[in-house]
This record gives structure tokens, C-alpha cells and sequence, in this order.
DNA sequence: ACGCGGAACTACACGGGTGTAAGACGTTAG
DNA sequence: CTAACGTCTTACACCCGTGTAGTTCCGCGT
């Protein structure tokens, strides 16, 4: 029945403004705004004037969450871009089970070990945040979203 | 010669608006601003009408600098408010070498071990702030801001 | 091929809330 | 008395969006 692969799994597929804004749970204006300031693009397809439409994959999804969930632990977005600028120069391995820390406009990605030591010898305030959480939100949120997948696991439940 | 115990014991002598907010590493009106919105308030004298003076302690100094600090790393001051109303309700141990972990809108104290798991099962965004660095920190203020305690540490380097 | 309904993006202006600074005002020391 | 100092009031600028109306494009029925 699973027409879909695992929910992490390098999915192919990409989702429309809308979609993306329910499933990391912002409202459209939100996302709008910050396609348009530079925040979060559209991997999959950029807006080019009006009409167009943007499409987003699933690491841009991920962001989206973790800029809401930094938003919500009450950082300041002009700090978070700060972040975003830097992760995107410097990030390029795979966001499975790492945790971000983010140490004054610097940012780290550690898993495990890496975190205490990074911890224990930090100065300073940092703000840390498991990426698994985050995965698992998003993922939740494309269930409850897209209908046809939504199906499939009530297949799987059954 | 040193007329004055070690700078973290129990020290009873208190600081003006102006002392406080240099050592702390704010602007006058910044700390006259958190003393008026309920933020800081100075324990050894609040004011009693234009005119009057309000006098810090050290504790007061350790608030402000933790809540600088908390500000340069791009929290927001109204989610800061919110950490700081939990803690006063909440909070009576000492402050010495512990480390403060704010998760949403509850706050931890922690040393060590205790650290290592809330960081391994947290959920969230977790901000992670050691205070021994935020009293070295005021240490060093009151020792550069105050002459004659400046004049005893000259007395004990040389 | 053509028109039409609706979804999506865009432009523009506005607004609540927040953090800060300037200056008016009061008080106290000397 | 008055100069120095500290507090109180008020105004302002900025952040982070949102409301709304307009525009473009897609898909579909005919």
C-alpha cells in the first residue's frame, strides 16, 4: 500500500507555499515574508513574479521548523538570520540526528559526545537545539496535512 | 590590606543606579528602563518618587549581567522577563557555580552530571548559560568601576 | 483554441508591541 | 541656594509581521 518511502528518507517530492506554512505550522503571510527577506527560499522552485509558484523540499521544511522553534524559545529573528547565513556556507552534512549550537553568530553541529564537550568548555550563553524533535515535528505535520499520505498510514495502522 | 573579604562571599555593601549599570555593562537608562518595567528591581533601596535613590546588591548585579548577557545572544527581553518571574518564584538556592538551562518558559538550575542528561533528554530549544562566567564577569566590573577596590588589587599584584 | 475559476504570488501600507533615549522634574549635599 | 545627581514621563524608532487588493498563471470544460 505505502506508495511513499520512510518519511525521512530522501524524499523527492516538494510542497507548495501553502502546504509548507501548515506543516511547519506558520501562518502564509510568515512564510511569504521570509521567502521575500532572504530568510528561507524555495529549494525545489523560486517565485518569479507573480503567479509563479514556490516549491519546497524537505530540508527546506526543516528549517522552516527550526526557525519557528527558535522563534518560540523567544531568539530574535535578526539573530537567527545571522545563524542561517553562516549554517548555509558551512553546513553540508546530512541534518539526521545532530544538534545545533549556537554560541553568540557562531553555529555548531555535534552529535552525541561532541555536544558535552562543546558544553562544558562553553563560555557564554548557547542555545541548543536536537534536530531529531524537529524531524519528527515536520514529519507529524506532513501526515496531518497531505491527504494521500495521511491514507497510507492509516493503512500502515491498520 | 585587602579591606574588603573575596569578592563573591556574602559582600553587604550595596551600588548605586550608575555603579551597577557600569559594572554590569548597560547603559544607565537601559537599567533605570528594567527598574521601571518591573525587571530588576534594586533589593537594598527601590525608589520612593523622584528623587530618591536606588541601591543594588551584588545578587542584583549577578541578575543583571546574566539578563546582558542573555540580550547579546539574541533573546528577546520579554521571553528574558518571563524566565526571570519563574525564577524568582522558584529559585532560593545559591548562585555560585551552577548553570542555568531555560527550556521554553521553565528555567533549571544544574551542576554537572545533572547538565549531561537534562541536555540528552531535552525536547526543544534549551539555552545554556554557566554562571561562573557571569561572575567572573561582575568581579571584574566592581573591581574596575570601584577606585578603592581597584587600589587593593593593585595592593595584591604588587 | 478559448475563456473562466481559483490558487498562488506581489505590492503597499499599516499596526501592535517593544526597547530605548531625551528631557522634565524632584531631592539632597554642601 | 544651587549644583550635582537620580528618577519619572513621554515620545520615538524599530521589528515583525498582517490585511487587502491586485496580478499572473494553471487546469479544465467546451
Amino acid at each position: 500500500m505505502a506508495s511513499r518511502q520512510n518519511q525521512s528518507e530522501s524524499r523527492a517530492e516538494t510542497f507548495s507555499g501553502t502546504q509548507a506554512a501548515r506543516i511547519a505550522g506558520i501562518s502564509y503571510r510568515r512564510l511569504d515574508y521570509w521567502a521575500r527577506t532572504d530568510l528561507v527560499r524555495p529549494t525545489a522552485a523560486d517565485a518569479q513574479g507573480s503567479g509563479s509558484r514556490r516549491r519546497y523540499n524537505y530540508r527546506d521544511l526543516l528549517e522552516l521548523r527550526v526557525i519557528k522553534d527558535l522563534l518560540d524559545a523567544g531568539i530574535r529573528l535578526e539573530s537567527i538570520r545571522r545563524v542561517f547565513d553562516y549554517m548555509r556556507d558551512h553546513v553540508t552534512s546530512d541534518i539526521s540526528a545532530a544538534t545545533i549550537v549556537i554560541s553568540g553568530s557562531s553555529v555548531i553541529l555535534c552529535d552525541g559526545d561532541e555536544l558535552f564537550d562543546v558544553l562544558r568548555h562553553g563560555q557564554g550563553v548557547l542555545n541548543v537545539l536536537p534536530l531529531s524533535g524537529v524531524r519528527d515535528e515536520v514529519d507529524r505535520g506532513i501526515v496531518a496535512t497531505t491527504p494521500d499520505v495521511a491514507a497510507d498510514e492509516k493503512d500502515l495502522a491498520v
